[in-house]
RNA sequence: CGGGUCAGACAGACGAUCGCCCCGCGCAAGCGUGGGAGGAAAGUCCGAACACCGUUCCUUGGAGCAAUCCUUGGUUCAUGGAGAGCCGUUAACGACGGCCAGGGUAUACCGAGAUCGUUAGGCCACGCGAGACGUAAAUCCUCAUUUCGACCUGUUUCAACCGCAAGGCUGAAACCGCCGUUCACUCGGCACCGGUCCCAAUGACAUUUACAUCCCGCGCCCCACCUUCGCUCGCAAGCCUAGGGAAAGUGCCACAGAGACAAUACUAAUCUUCGAAGCGCAAGCCUCGUUGAUGAAAAGUGAAAAGUGAUGCGGUGUGGGUCCCGUCGCAAGACGCCGAUCUGCUACACAUCUCCGCCAGCGGCAACGCUGGUGCGCGGCAAACCCUCUCCGGUGCAAGAGCAAGUCUUCAACUUCGGUUGAAGGAUGGUCGCUCGCCAGAGCGUGUCAGCAAUGACCCGCCCAGAUAGAUGAUCGCCGCUCCUCCGUUUCGCUUCUUGAGACUCCGGUCUCUCGACGCUUCAACGCUGGAGAACAAAAUUCGGCUUAUCGUCUGGUCCGAACA
RNA sequence: GGGUGCGUGGUGUAGCCCGGUUAACACGUCUCCCUGUCACGGAGAAGACCGAGGGUUCGAAUCCCUUCGCACCCG
């Protein structure tokens, strides 16, 4: 694991970056970056359980990056929060190509991020991210979802 | 040796470099012979530990004048949910072990049975069919031989000559007879080679018939068996069972069937009331409709059809047949019925066997089993509603506890009167941070003892993950496993050549064994080159079960196949 | 950590609660007709053992249990 300073924690930041930061797409993985002002930098890496099922190639997913990503850790400038997000490839890729791709991308991460945004912030796919989405842009929390009617109704009771 | 199946165990090893989490030491930097995912960590189908929060009724102790509050230990919740053969194991369970009952398969052992039998045999006896062999007779199909007779006379090849050619002619030879004759194989005769046909005889074979023997098959009978085998039934391993109650009630039971559980509504049948039509001289008969009664036996339907079922005897009632008798009728015949006789069904009673329930006795801890008595005796479904008995309060480690900052209140000090600082508080708490809960446990391993077993007790030894966006990764080395592949060695087999020995011989050789050489090659072992593969899947409070996923390796049991003994 | 729903022809759904011939409907597919041709239209046909495995019952898509897969909700 990274040390405790530089790790991101709350899923309050999370939700954050997947609808606040700028995304930066590479072959194996997508750096989510935003400028918070947080010192040191907080790094996260992210595999998704929908996308991967079990359990053990999402902790390998997370792995490689982290490894990946470790080298590189002196030399992210303060005042950032960044996540990278797992794809397929990354279990079959080669480790020194994952490794040059992640360098890539923190290298012009400091440029991206001075352009302005030219796209609205994507809306949230799942229930978690419409709750982020809501605290992050000040607007009201969802309502709850009706559950399924029941077959039977006058029985159900 | 290979394969299937069941049970159990394992889930590659070692090392290097860069890194991660925990632990220990150290003020710290850092250091270290330290530790670091599973059998399912998974699914969440059950059960518990642990923690807090209720509710009913009591209870222990304390504070207070009291109301009341705090506290200790028990108890209760029932509109609801769960369970259901018995005993045991366990912290507990729907798990596990043993047993009981029921279902059900193979069909071993044992027992029994007979409207059973394409078994085999014994005993007695017969017929039919086929076959073999033998004898006798007959027949003609076939073949062979012999004999009699009839018919058949040229064909082919070569050579010479003539012709333009087609062809002619002559001769020779072969098939081939001879004599005479003719232009001429033209004719005649003889003989019969040859061919064809026919008749007869003989023989062989065959066929048919008769007889005898043997054997086989089939059928029938005697049959009374006996033995054996099969068959059926009982008992019955493994296996399966959510396995209380259908004599508490409600509901459902499609189609079919009169009827699916208080249904005799309809229908058939019998008797009967009334009416109508027809037949008959009449008595009366018959048909249709209708009133009421009896009424489910048989048959049929269906998964399932009532007095538990079956048998025997007695017996009541009733139906039918025959005889006799009576009435009507000329007769044929019709009707009635005392009696006699035969017969069908049967209320009821008795006896025996049997199912079920209940009671008693005996055995068993019990489920239950056995025996006896008795008769409150109406199908199925409760994984339909339900009834009986038993158990269950709820929420879940984001449970919950603490620390600190913060807020509030009080007090003190200072003050520029705005406040600041400090202390205290059994006050407050959906932010954030930290600690505990949280890894020494229903723990693991060896052994002994108890128990049929599940399991328990004891001794000794061991420490073996505790993260919190969540620790095992990356780059390699080497060895091992499985599969494929290159090459080599050994072994086995084969071809060719060869050494020696033996046997046979038609003297050419052939066969068997054996030493060796070259070559080819299946399988196996070993060495070796290169390549591929190595599953299912990762803790999140912790355990016990269940279920599901899983490349392979090993061990044991069992079954099948092949080879050898 | 708790909880819910759904698996039925190629596709989307009925039927299930309250069991009963041969599982219904629409679209799609195929064949024929119509048209000069295509479409539309008309006539007809094929296509399922109800996710899997057990059990209860005379009888199961339906009831019960186990299991697999999919979708979803709350914290």
């Amino acid at each position: 694991m990274l040390p405790k300073p530089h790790r991101l924690r709350h899923e309050r930041d999370f939700a954050k970056l997947s609808v606040k930061g700028r995304p930066m797409y590479g072959p194996f993985c997508v750096l989510r970056a935003w400028k918070s002002g947080s010192t040191p930098s907080k790094i996260g890496f992210v595999a998704s359980g929908k996308m991967f099922k079990k359990a053990v190639t999402r902790n390998l997913i997370r792995r490689r990056m982290r490894e990946a990503f470790r080298p590189f850790l002196p030399t992210v400038p303060p005042g950032y929060d960044l996540i990278f997000v797992g794809r397929p490839e990354v279990i079959t890729s080669d480790f020194v190509a994952l490794r040059e791709s992640i360098g890539h991308l923190l290298e012009k991460m400091p440029k991206e991020l001075e352009r302005p945004m030219t796209r609205p912030p994507k809306s949230p796919r799942s229930r978690r991210g419409e709750i982020a989405y809501a605290k992050a842009t000040g607007t009201e929390r969802p309502t709850k979802r009706t559950p399924l009617e029941p077959r039977y109704p006058e029985q159900a009771k």
